[in-house]
DNA sequence: TGCGTGCATGGAAGA
DNA sequence: CTTCCATGCACGCAT
């Protein structure tokens, strides 16, 4: 608790309240982004004590209620909340209480709840607070409105007279130093009606330059109000109340417009960059409200960079954005933090911190699985907000535009396909078009739901990806869908958890965007009418578009014994199956009346040109051809790493080569399926056949890279070695080797050179190790055919052979440092040696150290073949 | 060998 | 000049 605390201004009330807790120009804060706007205790209307939302900072975090003094968890904040909400239903509303014992900052908050009253319908206020009861909460939410009323428009009314409010702003500045919690939000339900007020106060919308071009028509037709009547628009209303009245203006035309809603708070107002100011339209919001009682609060959004939408999982936050809106963490572990995404799951990401420069580098962990299912990529948007009084927080997207990833209105796509990667399809326009097909996909995959089908449906309406969550216990709300049927409850949680698992996505559902997205894939054509250009970049040949691809229908090719191609197409209208010529493009919605290649007259009326059975079989057949290229292209992408890099761009498109479609399809997949054209990864940059293209003393990045890693496996793989045989020999008749002859892991032990280690002679574990060091040979420089060599020889001829094969420098290396009687003397021991621990570890001063370490281990591999080949024992 | 984690670095942008 | 933050990178663990 804070020793400062401050009274409830209830002369009869006097609870007392922390003041890191309390903003003095809008009332009580609550962390969940409500207002406080009455006493909790005694009633009184004039302020809200809501005490199990009222946490401040301590020195473990800011977890600790200050009136009920649970600290905790993020559950039991949620608990708090809940608690909360019943409190206020029951609370009841008195008239502003005595005001007289306050402190000077508290009556400046009178002043300026006086003031703000001037601007709005006091009589409107004073009825409600006289009422004796109101016993909703909804009315109550309304009554709240009112009283933030004043708070909100302070931003916006100091556009229009900042000296009426820069004193309690300046007031209010040193209490945000105190508590992080009340940095927001109170612009909260305010800012929901943003669009209105602006609207309507500003005509001249350069006195916001945040406020976007969308909205200049509609200034202009409310510029003419009277200055007045602008403040009563300010005034923060109950969306849909506004919606429903009709206003001023055109609802349509207002939810339409996308404006940046600058933080309200003068702190926030001052430092968050624009660019993190929140553009949501109030249609977007009202989706997002939907129905229920609940208030969303924009709070900032920010566009994914690279590093954000990559597989890192980190999703680096403005500095000023996390240390306004989310909780204030002092550790840099930070805390969990629940948010509730776009379809209405719920994840739980850990909001840290790094110290960097004398600052803080906040970021979200663990995002990828979220970021995932939302598809979004580098360049999309992500939005935050907040639902009171829940305090829920929502992560909403905006996919950039199709005109941004577009530009120039050129496509690019893989070599003779369309890429896997980021195919720039303006999704949200195009989602009637995906659900057309729906059916049909549900047809090849089983019935199952096709995944976009699960998206809000007011992803139609815009490219903003919201879904009204289940807020209130679960209170099913109108208008949005539910959450996707493809997700089980059970699963939602999975990846909830230890910090290892944070990153975990369901394989399920992993395999269902998988699905979907290649699904999505495979009804993308080049638009038929259009002629790629070829552009090479980075040695990669791409077809460019001058038009974005089309979707086109979902297709089965076959191929006839006689080898001749054809394409089966369901009619939309007769659900009819019809054959076609291969290469025929169809789109998205066909029917059999197009059927231009049909023999007879085309009609649905012609009859199905697949028996029952047959069309049993061609689907059957799709689905396993399917189900087989997510296998091979997952297991290609795991096991190909060092295929040739020509393969990196995916191709996958329908209609790129009909002939094959399994072979086609097959060859879908990359090396290494997260990797992109100009990755500079160890993968990407390697020469495609990982041999001959470095000299030995090349010092690249990628060889100095494989040289580190090496060493690395090849000291765990002996200690994993050394450990079993100790293991083994201790189980045994324990045989015991001076240390000289055993291996040494680390500087540790090689300083203990006093002591012993043992060594097994079993064979068997021999002819184990042997192949898994025949596995840890296989090095991205190797011959790309080492391991098969490997695995099929266990004759020291074929070692030889191997090594002559991938490890040309070993001759030189012995020579240069004299170890040309390593190869013997390895040979003659028992298989071990010493390994330079230092130079093993900072070997990057001696590229050929590796390839010596290499060809070591490789004759250490000998040796012990030869040990087990000659010992049956 | 891949991947997670923590930290460092340097360019960009704001003060 | 300072701060932010996007990204790189080293290290260690898991597979």
């Amino acid at each position: 608790m804070d020793s400062d605390s401050k009274i409830c201004m209830n002369e009869q009330c006097r609870m007392s309240l922390p003041s890191s807790s309390i903003d003095f120009k809008k009332g009580w804060p609550l962390r969940s982004g409500g207002f406080a706007t009455l006493c909790h205790h005694c009633g009184t209307a004039y302020e809200k004590l809501v005490f199990c939302d009222m946490f401040h900072s301590n020195d473990s975090g800011w977890r600790e209620c200050a009136s009920c003094g649970k600290t905790s968890t993020g559950e039991n904040n949620k608990d708090c909340r809940i608690s909360e909400a019943k409190d206020i239903g029951e609370q009841q509303l008195t008239s502003v209480g005595n005001q007289s014992n306050v402190g000077i900052i508290d009556r400046m908050k009178l002043v300026q709840f006086s003031d703000d009253a001037d601007n709005f319908d006091q009589s409107q206020l004073l009825s409600s607070q006289t009422d004796d009861k109101i016993e909703s909460f909804g009315q109550r939410k309304v009554e709240e409105n009112f009283l933030t009323t004043g708070e909100y428009a302070s931003p916006l009314l100091s556009f229009l007279n900042p000296s009426s409010i820069e004193a309690t702003q300046n007031a209010k500045s040193s209490e945000y130093k105190e508590n992080m919690l009340i940095k927001d939000v109170h612009s909260s339900s305010v800012e929901t009606n943003l669009t209105i007020s602006l609207s309507s106060t500003l005509g001249n919308t350069s006195l916001l330059p945040a406020v976007v071009a969308e909205e200049r028509s509609l200034g202009k037709k409310i510029s003419s109000l009277p200055q007045g009547s602008r403040s009563r628009h300010l005034l923060p209303r109950p969306l849909k109340s506004i919606m429903a009245a009709g206003l001023e203006t055109n609802v349509s035309t207002i939810s339409q417009l996308r404006v940046a809603r600058p933080p309200v708070e003068g702190r926030i107002k001052n430092q968050l960059l624009p660019r993190y100011w929140p553009r949501i339209t109030d249609q977007e919001l009202l989706q997002i409200s939907g129905d229920s009682n609940s208030t969303v609060i924009p709070l900032f959004e920010k566009v994914l960079s690279a590093s954000d939408a990559g597989r890192i999982g980190r999703l680096v936050l403005p500095k000023a954005c996390a240390e306004a809106y989310f909780p204030p963490i002092s550790q840099p572990e930070g805390l969990p933090l629940r948010i509730q995404d776009v379809k209405g799951k719920e994840w739980v990401f850990q909001f840290r911190f790094w110290p960097n420069n004398n600052s803080r580098m906040y970021v979200l962990e663990g995002v990828t699985p979220c970021i995932q299912s939302m598809q979004l990529q580098a360049g999309d948007t992500v939005t935050f907000s907040r639902m009171d009084p829940e305090g829920k927080l929502l992560m909403g997207f905006r996919k950039a535009s199709a005109t941004i990833h577009m530009q120039d209105n050129k496509h690019l796509s893989g070599k003779g396909t369309f890429s896997s990667e980021p195919f720039f399809l303006p999704i949200t326009d195009n989602l009637h078009s995906v659900n057309s097909n729906a059916g049909l996909l549900q047809s090849l995959k089983g019935g199952r739901d096709f995944p976009l089908n699960a998206l809000p449906k007011h992803f139609s309406t815009g490219d903003f990806g919201w879904h009204i969550p289940e807020m209130n216990g679960g209170k099913a709300m109108d208008g949005p869908l539910p959450s996707s049927p493809l997700v089980p409850e059970r699963k939602r949680n999975r990846n909830i958890g230890s910090k290892s698992k944070r990153l975990l996505i369901d394989s399920q559902d992993a395999l269902e965007l998988k699905l979907s997205w290649e699904e999505l894939q495979d009804m993308l054509c080049p638009p038929p009418s259009v002629k790629p250009s070829t552009v090479t970049i980075e040695d990669h040949e791409f077809e460019e578009y001058d038009q974005p691809p089309v979707f086109g229908k979902k297709s089965i090719f076959t191929v006839r014994l006689s080898g001749e191609q054809e394409q089966w197409a369901q009619c939309d209208s007769c659900l009819k199956w019809r054959r076609l010529p291969a290469n025929v493009l169809l789109p998205p919605q066909w029917t059999c009346q197009e059927n231009t290649w049909a023999l007879s007259r085309p009609s649905c009326c012609v009859p199905d040109e697949l028996s029952p059975q047959e069309l049993e079989n061609l689907l059957k057949m799709s689905m396993e051809f399917k189900k087989q290229r997510i296998a091979v292209g997952l297991k290609s992408a795991n096991v190909h790493e060092s295929s040739d890099p020509d393969a990196t761009e995916n191709s996958a498109a329908v209609g790129d080569d009909p002939s094959g479609v399994a072979a086609a399809s097959v060859a879908t997949t990359t090396k290494h399926p997260r990797h992109r054209p100009g990755c500079s990864c160890i993968v990407c940059i390697q020469p495609p056949s990982g041999k001959g293209k470095h000299k030995p003393t090349c010092t690249c990045n990628v060889c100095m890279t494989v040289k580190r890693r090496f060493k690395t496996l090849m000291m765990r793989k002996k200690k994993r070695q050394s450990e079993r045989e100790a293991e083994i020999a201790q189980r045994n008749k324990f045989v015991w080797v001076p240390k000289e002859e055993a291996e040494v892991e680390s500087c540790q032990q090689v300083a203990l050179g006093s002591e012993f280690e043992f060594r097994s002679k079993n064979s068997k574990q021999q002819s184990e190790k042997l192949e898994e060091m025949g596995k840890g040979q296989l090095d991205l420089n190797c011959h790309p055919d080492g391991e098969i060599l490997l695995r099929n020889s266990s004759s020291r001829v074929s070692m030889m052979s191997l090594v002559q094969e991938a490890s040309l420098p070993l001759e030189n290396y012995l020579k240069q440092n004299g170890l040309t009687s390593l190869v013997s003397d390895q040979q003659a021991s028992s298989g071990s040696h010493v390994l330079r621990p230092q130079a093993t570890r900072e070997g990057e001063d001696d590229q050929n150290l590796s390839h010596g370490i290499q060809q070591e281990e490789v004759k250490e591999e000998l040796s012990e073949t030869d040990e087990a080949g000659n010992d049956p024992s």
